[in-house]
DNA sequence: TGCAAATTAGATTCTAGAATCTAGAATGAA
DNA sequence: TTCATTCTAGATTCTAGAATCTAATTTGCA
């Protein structure tokens, strides 16, 4: 019915994201992001109803599409584990997904990990999203109980705890030094994410009988 | 001569950190700070010349207490270390030094670990302060470097980025979840790093050797 | 007592940037 | 070809908050 769209929510979404892996959440402005476009502000707000839902967007977006996939990872291998071997295998597979994923998504990357949920967002999500935003938290939960259960036989808070430093945080530090220079983690950092994942799950035993253990 | 100070620069500092430690650096504006002083926003004018001087000051005071809280930590440590195995266990003190320090200073982990330079200072740093922010880094890569030679004989890149995986990094990704939340890290933690840096630090046979081997 | 320095005090100015508003252009359907 | 609809366009308004300015207050010293 009406004229064609000129700058989707896409192409904002896209603007602004380029803003904020190169210079932080503060850097995406109606202005600059109108600008980026070659678009006057006004049509910004024909798309998003303020900037806030706009920001909230991108971040969740990005969070969503890196979480989906890890879950998925993971499960994948899940699935096929009959052995504590494999599950242990799966585990370490997915704590090497995050060095792997800086490497192809770098901006990406930026977005997610040198900045919070509060540099886009302040305070409490908008109405309209407040659905996605309360579904992370117990995605993640649920991905690391399902492992604890399939590797220690349980998910007591210790073994959680074992689960999120192996899987997450760990190899979150090792690559965050990287992330922020802006450039690729090098392949030694895939090294010792394996061989700490190895330890933080108990797993040493495990590896040494079944074969020779390296990385 | 003139009249007696009511305000001094520590009292705004003071107040300042106490407002970046609960909502951020954004939260720690003129108005709040003085508010939070019972002070007219003229008075911190009067101690700092801008808004970025004042929190530029405030991050680089803390990033030096702690930086040369390690550093010295370390040094000590390595002072005495006769062989290897001393050499080793002064590494892990070290990296056990992050949910320690994390502990006894839950705010300044906060300001420290959650924000980056950049959310307290855009861009180039304001002239007064260049000397102390450039002092940083070389102290820091003075640290691994000493830290390299004495546990591998040499300093080499990759060494290095074990060093520094070791001692910052994983300790970091262990510790920033609960500093997040604003909780004490669990015990489990300190056992998490403390088997994540001696693999990482290529020390098992160093350990296994010599005792027994527990954290 | 009076003067000068150092500070408090807070109203005022200024600026960046979010959000709004009015006008006009493109497009498809009748 | 007309009209409703959906968009572009960008000037304008509005607001938070940084920074300034003038006046008043306190203190030490002569």
């Amino acid at each position: 019915m009406g004229r064609r769209a000129k700058y989707s929510r896409d192409d904002i979404m896209a603007a602004a994201r380029t803003l904020i892996a190169a210079d932080g959440p503060r850097a995406a402005t109606i202005a600059a992001i109108a600008a980026r476009l070659g678009a006057p502000n006004g049509s910004i707000y024909h798309r998003y109803r303020s900037r806030e839902l706009l920001l909230a967007d991108v971040w969740l977006s990005t969070v969503e599409s890196f979480q989906d996939e890890v879950v998925a990872f993971l499960e994948a291998r899940l699935s096929h584990a009959r052995d504590p071997h494999a599950v242990l295998l799966a585990g370490i597979e997915t704590a090497l997904f995050m060095p792997r994923w800086v490497r192809g998504s770098l901006s990406d990357a930026r977005l997610l990990l040198i900045h919070r949920r509060e540099d886009f967002v302040t305070g409490c999500w908008p109405e309209e999203l407040v659905g996605r935003a309360g579904a992370l938290r117990p995605q993640l939960g649920a991905m690391l109980r399902t492992f604890s259960k399939k590797l220690f036989g349980s998910a007591t808070k210790a073994n959680l705890q074992r689960s999120r430093f192996a899987l997450l945080d760990m190899p979150f530090g090792a690559v965050r030094p990287y992330v922020v220079e802006g450039i690729k983690p090098p392949e030694l950092v895939d090294e010792l994410i394996y061989e700490s994942c190895v330890v933080a799950l108990e797993a040493l035993e495990l590896l040494t009988e079944g074969e020779g253990g390296d990385g």
